[in-house]
DNA sequence: ACACTTTATGCAATCAGTTGCACAAAGTGT
DNA sequence: ACACTTTGTGCAACTGATTGCATAAAGTGT
């Protein structure tokens, strides 16, 4: 139930259309709660629909004629309550872990490959958010006025860090894991003496 | 579509019922790839129909009898394509996250609490694992034969330590961002010089 | 014998997310 | 004038996951 939220969030920051949403989704936001044009066309109406936003009077309604939204006071208020709710932690639900689960039953043929293939986009990700963090959260960068951070900079400059700690992680255990596995298959390491070190 | 191949990678380790395999899901591999009962039993069902797995003679077909299944050699196969094929890692959607930028726009009151309470929930999850990590593998461990630890120890080894990893970051992280908001919302730290250091 | 609890299996409805496609307007090249 | 591309909006069908409920057998206490 996060995507009404996310969408609320985004037009609070700044009234936009559907497709520029989509954009928008495509960088900052998406990258903690990813979603696709039609997900978003639907949702849009639905909180037109409940009263949370409007279109702008602008445009009259037609296909293909570019149509903003605003948020109103109640989709304002419906984001405060989210937010200052509970929601526990999802348990974690990851295809490449239970793959390598598999592997250990039915055999890692191909796994080095994969992992190094993993390892590389998590590498690219951790530098396209290192990228940001170096435009946006460095001292002088314009987010930073003369006051230093705001409270709004930096709960957003955690949420990134967040996501830079997430991706350094997994490069860090893909880098292991290639490092167990790839030597492993390549060649066998010499078992250890029965009770040696 | 990870479902049916977990029940596959469970059911190679062990033929069970359905709420055996539930029971197991809470524990190994639940840890990665949750699911309820529902969902197994539904997924055993179509497992079944589509001549992956089949259930032992031993009992009659009925209401609350216990039904054990165990994979046929069309399942193995299944599982063992699904590992050597190619799947990229989702993009991150993390509820959490995304209500630390929504509070960037509408406040962050009530954050900290929230976030202490992840901690916890992180904190115990992380202790769960390395209890499981002393348990299974240390050196003198069961698991481990005499020859040290097999390909399938070390690949199942690497898993829970990516589980370790990732509750690791979320405790570092929830940890530095309850020094940053619980402090920032008590007391505003003192601005630093706009071009100081 | 009876009610109560535990173990076990399962259906149905719903919901969120994904995929595939369609439609409309405006701009661009020839 | 015409075809082609880009920008923008949207529906419909499907799939996977969740929630709520129903059923059945076996064990337990009185």
């Amino acid at each position: 139930m996060s995507l009404p939220h996310a969408i609320l969030t985004a037009l609070l920051e700044r009234p936009s259309s559907g497709l520029e949403l989509t954009r928008r989704f495509d960088r900052s936001i998406g990258y903690f709660w990813s979603a696709t044009h039609q997900q978003i066309y639907r949702e849009l109406g639905r909180l037109e629909r409940s009263g949370r936003i409007r279109a702008l009077e602008s445009a009259r309604p037609a296909r293909g004629r570019k149509k903003e939204y605003e948020v109103l006071p109640a989709g304002r208020a419906e984001l405060t309550g989210w937010v200052s709710g509970r929601e526990d932690p999802k348990p974690v639900r990851d295809p490449l872990l239970l793959r390598m689960r598999a592997a250990a039953v039915v055999g890692a043929d191909g796994l080095p490959d994969e992992l190094r293939r993993h390892l590389a986009l998590h590498e690219r990700q951790l530098a396209e958010y290192t990228d940001i963090e170096a435009r946006d959260f460095t001292r002088g960068a314009e987010v930073s006025g003369p006051d230093g951070p705001t409270e709004a900079d930096r709960l957003r400059h955690l949420v990134l860090r967040a996501g830079i700690d997430l991706e350094r992680m997994w490069v860090e255990w893909l880098s292991e894991a290639l490092r167990e596995t790839g030597t492993a298959t390549a060649a066998p390491a010499a078992p250890a003496g029965p009770d040696g070190v």
